[in-house]
RNA sequence: GUGGCUGUAGCUCAGCUGGUUAGAGCGCCGGAUUGUGAUUCCGGAGGUCGGGGGUUCGAGACCCCUCAGCCACCCCA
């Protein structure tokens, strides 16, 4: 083939690669979240990538519309390809609600796509790592909610963020004391920018978007400005909501979304990592009760890396049965997006703690045993597969980010031992290969 | 989708108002050191200047188109 005709290899805007130092801090945060999902107890489940396009379009919002992949597939289907996690899942529990039963729990980590522009952290094919629990409007599935994104960051290795929680129902009540009832979703959409352009441009915003009066952007913008500890915010927002049930019975609930996260006890430092923000309103449109997003101290520009709430109606479109529910997403390469920026992904390139050298061309039986001891006792190892200079195997081991170096060369395997050299500290300790494994583990315990 | 900035070696970047064979640091390869990597010394390889077209005697530099990254709008993970 000439040169000419050659394919140049790249990929399309806004999806990436995932080398192995990528994929590998990527799989983690996959395997916390599952690990950390299964634990409250909430099971796997999977769904096509894609959808018959009626089952996405007009769900989330009019921009997912916009945003949606979609196609005629080869039997002149209309299909598209799923944006999020939350729809198939409404659809998914609205065809087997008989054979489901409820509550409902479930976890869903999966790629979904949008076709928006790109930026870091912004990708058109992304991950999410969804769970939620589907048939129960009880508080304690709001507590748990809040509580298990809390045990999934710090799982991840993250200790400065901040859960922002809000509830719609105290925004409603807000809205409807000022006589903005019907015009909820394009104010909320103007709040929900509070943090990123100021009050003066959100007053501008409610002007125009919402034609809300001087009065009216005036008690909006109190409401949203409000700061403080979470149990004056409380204070503060019971004040403005009195007399208006929906926002009353709103408040009550963060209220005791609040109690009962601090009887979690997750956060033994106190409240600081869960918060009432009245500013966050969430574009989606199908939240009714609590709403909450994960803000990292380090990087809030990066954007939420995990939010969610409360639905009520979710599955309406599909079914007659009333299926509630909430949930929240962990955006997992948004997540990973922000560790690299804040150099948190690590280095190594391999998944295993122990490189065999290939000392001996003779000795190969040797290292595939010693190989199988170490791996049957769930020391993940890789033999170097040729027989090259010591030096070169090093060398491999040390750019891998292997940890430790088992090297048997003829002089050691006469004694029946072997030497184990610590990578990173370049100390090398000799073991009788009868207590490798003891060693081995005991070296990379000392880490 | 709209607007702005950027794109030079594997990586980070330099390259003055267009002027010979496009540079640096790090990395990579080889050797000093045929049983010890990451330090030191010596040598070496590596560039379609994102891609295509145009202006010009001459383009990495200027113009147009295109692709990609980043930023803003919008929206969100």
């Amino acid at each position: 083939m000439s040169k000419q005709d050659r394919i140049t290899p790249r990929t399309l805007k806004g999806f990436r690669d995932y080398p192995p130092e990528l994929a590998l801090p990527r799989e983690r945060i996959i395997e916390t979240a599952r690990h950390v999902y299964r634990s409250f107890g909430y099971a796997p489940i999977d769904t096509p990538a894609l959808e018959y396009l009626e089952i996405l379009t007009g769900k989330g919002s009019e921009e997912t519309d916009k945003q949606l992949y979609r196609f005629t597939d080869h039997g002149s289907r209309e299909v598209g390809m799923r944006f999020d996690l939350t729809v198939p899942l409404a659809r998914f529990a609205a065809q087997y609600a008989q054979q489901l039963g409820l509550p409902f729990k479930r976890y869903h980590i999966a790629s979904v796509w949008r076709g928006e522009n790109p930026q870091k952290g912004r990708y058109r094919e992304f991950m999410q790592a969804d769970f939620d629990t589907v048939g129960s409007t009880g508080v304690a599935s709001d507590i748990e909610t809040v509580v298990v994104l809390h045990t999934l960051l710090r799982a991840c290795g993250f200790e400065r963020f901040a859960i922002r929680i809000n509830h719609r129902g105290v925004l409603d009540g807000v809205l409807d004391k000022a006589g903005l009832a019907g015009r909820s979703a394009p104010v909320l959409r103007a709040l929900d920018k509070l943090a990123k352009i100021g009050p003066e441009k959100v007053a501008e915003d409610l002007k125009q978007t919402a034609e809300a009066s001087a009065t009216q952007i005036d008690a909006v913008l109190q409401f949203a400005s409000l700061t403080g500890e979470n149990a004056t915010l409380l204070a503060e927002i019971q004040r403005l909501v009195a007399g208006n049930a929906t926002g009353e019975a709103g408040l009550e609930r963060l209220r005791e979304t609040l109690t009962g996260v601090a009887a979690s006890q997750i956060d033994p430092g106190g409240e600081a990592a869960v918060r009432i923000d009245p500013a966050i309103a969430r574009g989606l449109d199908y939240y009714t009760g609590l709403v909450l997003e994960t803000l990292l101290t380090d990087l809030p520009g990066i954007g939420s890396v995990a939010s969610g709430g409360r639905y009520d109606n979710l599955a309406g479109l599909y079914t007659s049965q009333s299926l509630p529910g909430i949930g929240a997403s962990l955006g997992v390469d948004r997540l990973l997006a922000a560790m690299e920026e804040l150099g948190q992904t690590g280095a190594a390139r391999t998944p295993a703690d122990v490189l065999i050298v290939y000392f001996a061309e003779d000795r190969l039986a040797d290292y595939l045993r010693l190989s199988a001891t170490l791996r049957a006792q769930g020391i993940a190892t890789e033999l170097y597969p040729e027989p090259k200079k010591l030096a070169k195997q090093l060398q491999y081991a040390d750019k891998r980010g292997f940890r430790v170096a088992l090297i048997a060369g003829p002089d050691e395997l006469a004694r029946d031992e072997c030497q184990l050299k610590h990578l990173a500290t370049s100390e090398a300790i000799s073991t009788p290969l009868a207590d490798v494994v003891t060693t081995v583990r005991r070296l990379l315990d000392s880490i």
